[in-house]
DNA sequence: CCCAAAGTGGTAAAAAGTGGGAGAAAATGG
DNA sequence: CCATTTTCTCCCACTTTTTACCACTTTGGG
């Protein structure tokens, strides 16, 4: 399980530098292969390899007939970048991707599980504080599952 | 149970001293490891490391097409950070974690049964005269779980 | 008043993060 | 097809941050 935010910065080829304490699991799992794509919330997500791959194989099935389906697929599959990390634990992003995400300098790592989520950190900031405010407004209109959620 | 309210500090470098009456049950239940993650009211909630565990597998498992939903695993396990005490009791809360709570130096640790909550002190004391100056103002439209409580 | 335990702060070694440069590869244009 | 320029990649060096440890101060109880 991937947790936690990391403020983390790139430099100016690109590169970013995957905080330490999630080095040793990516090294075991996928030997150091990540793969990034888009989300629809204008940010990146980034997979080890072995788990885009099976995201993969899900996707390349869907009917290919349903529109939304095809969305998804050119969406995540044609953005999809396989990665590498340096000998510093570093990872050169590609230019298409910093610019789909408006990464710049300043960015937010964001473990959710199986993958990360990467953000533009003024970006990342602005969208949380609209969740946080939102979630008081609304209150009703909750699945049985949030409802009845306890933590 | 964990009940009470604790006058702490941070130090410079951000670390916590856990209030001495609470280390026993953190060194059992869990050894020593906590989770930390954010709340919707901007203060941090804590929660040995077993009891997040088993509150994370609930966020996992919510519908992911759900909008309410996928907020919340966002920020729960957007932010979810395991600490471990150190030899002298100390939690060390990473920088996102206290930017997010506004947390400097003075604060105030809230037992809540099974977490803590970690809030900034001047913060804690504005919004606890907001509730109370609050609840006099309303009184009616409670629903029937509070309606009935005796205290 | 003294002792023990808790709280607080600082220091030094190690690790992580950051930036840059040289060579290789690729792209561009004549 | 060749020459020139740009981009990319790998590697090295420096700076900053982190972390583990130690020492002192304060507090509370006997």
């Amino acid at each position: 399980m991937f947790r936690g935010a990391s403020k983390v910065t790139l430099d100016s080829k690109g590169r970013l530098a995957v905080p330490s304490r999630y080095r040793d699991r990516l090294a075991t799992r996928g030997d150091g292969h990540l793969v990034a794509t888009v989300d629809r919330d204008y940010c990146l997500l980034i997979y080890p390899l072995p788990d885009w791959e099976e995201i993969e194989r899900k996707l390349v099935r869907l009917p290919a007939l349903n529109k939304q389906a095809r969305r998804l697929q050119r969406l995540m599959v044609g953005y999809a970048t396989e990665l590498e990390m340096d000998g510093h634990g570093r990872i050169l992003l590609p230019r298409e991707l910093r610019e789909f995400a408006g990464l710049d300098r300043q960015a937010m790592l964001i473990g959710q599980g199986n993958k990360f989520e990467l953000w533009d950190e003024d970006r990342w900031n602005t969208r949380r504080d609209e969740w946080l405010s939102d979630e008081e407004a609304d209150g009703a209109g909750l699945p049985a599952e949030l409802e009845s959620l306890s933590l």
